[in-house]
DNA sequence: TGATATGTTATCTT
DNA sequence: CAAGATAACATATC
């Protein structure tokens, strides 16, 4: 669900969308997933949209900050104005962001897992100092230096957002698939070699996924704009790899994992 | 009907 | 104590 590439797909469009605009008044309607306090950014401007991690932060004037997770079912609508939006998402509603050109943005969550928090700049950096650095960003020998520090399997590894931010369950098995890693290696015994392809394959596989604006596994997570890299997915949930073996389906940290026993060793 | 899927965190275990 | 492993969270879908 929402990775990297997903939500850099998101921020991009959230850009186009708010910058510039004034939010007149917010709307909670679940306290649970969106703090309450949220409601007081009523009348401040929208300055900035980023990402960190996979973690949406949209800057406003006064220097305050929205943190946003999506978590796995969390999603954006935006609404012009006159415009209604689609009845199925809207059971779904956590937040409607009503701005002063008459359009609207909802946040939607059906699982009811993400936030979106209000916090100062100190409070923001406290919170993004938690994470780990980002793939895109870190060089190969910091990365090297990472993985052979841990012990555990390098798939569940690179999916812990403290060591590296970003990649998830899908991403994770494309990269190890490219780079011909079995998954449940341990970190701590591939070779030079090996890092450095899981490196560089995690790199292309996030760049062209982020091309293709993400992937969009489940009906119920189309937003506009919605990404194709489904088609190129080699392993997440299928049969064959792309040389036709059969995969093999193993659990790793609770999560299902798809790899090619004879493309990864 | 119950297993599965997902990202993160709290909690248990080594 | 630290790091790794696992359970928990919510709910739609198969």
């Amino acid at each position: 669900m929402p990775e990297l590439p997903e939500v850099e797909t998101i921020v991009q469009q959230l850009k186009k969308k708010l910058v510039g605009k004034k939010i007149n008044y917010v709307e909670v309607l679940d306290k649970k997933v969106v703090d309450n306090d949220v409601k007081k950014i009523s009348g401040s401007k929208v300055v900035k949209v980023w990402r960190r991690a996979k973690s949406i932060i949209i800057e406003l004037s006064g220097k305050k900050f929205l943190l946003v997770h999506l978590r796995m079912t969390g999603h954006f609508h935006y609404v012009s104005k006159g415009k209604k939006l689609d009845p199925f998402f809207e059971k779904f509603v956590v937040a409607r962001f009503n701005l002063s050109d008459g359009s609207m943005l909802t946040h939607n969550s059906i699982r009811l897992f993400g936030s979106i928090r209000l916090l100062s700049l100190e409070e923001l950096e406290k919170e993004l100092s938690k994470l780990g650095p980002e793939p895109l960003e870190i060089s190969f020998k910091e990365f090297e230096k990472i993985i052979l520090g841990k012990k555990g399997n390098v798939k569940t590894t690179i999916m812990d957002q403290k060591v590296i931010v970003g990649i998830g369950n899908i991403y994770a098995q494309e990269a190890l698939y490219w780079a011909g890693i079995d998954p449940s290696r341990k970190c701590g015994d591939l070779s030079f070699d090996e890092i450095k392809k899981l490196y560089n394959q995690i790199k292309r596989v996030l760049l062209l996924a982020i091309k293709h604006h993400g992937t969009t596994i489940e009906n119920y997570a189309h937003i506009e704009g919605a990404g194709d890299f489904q088609k190129l997915l080699a392993v997440y949930q299928s049969k064959k790899c792309p040389k036709k073996h059969l995969l093999k389906k193993i659990s790793l940290g609770g999560r299902g994992t798809y790899y090619c026993s004879q493309c990864q060793k």
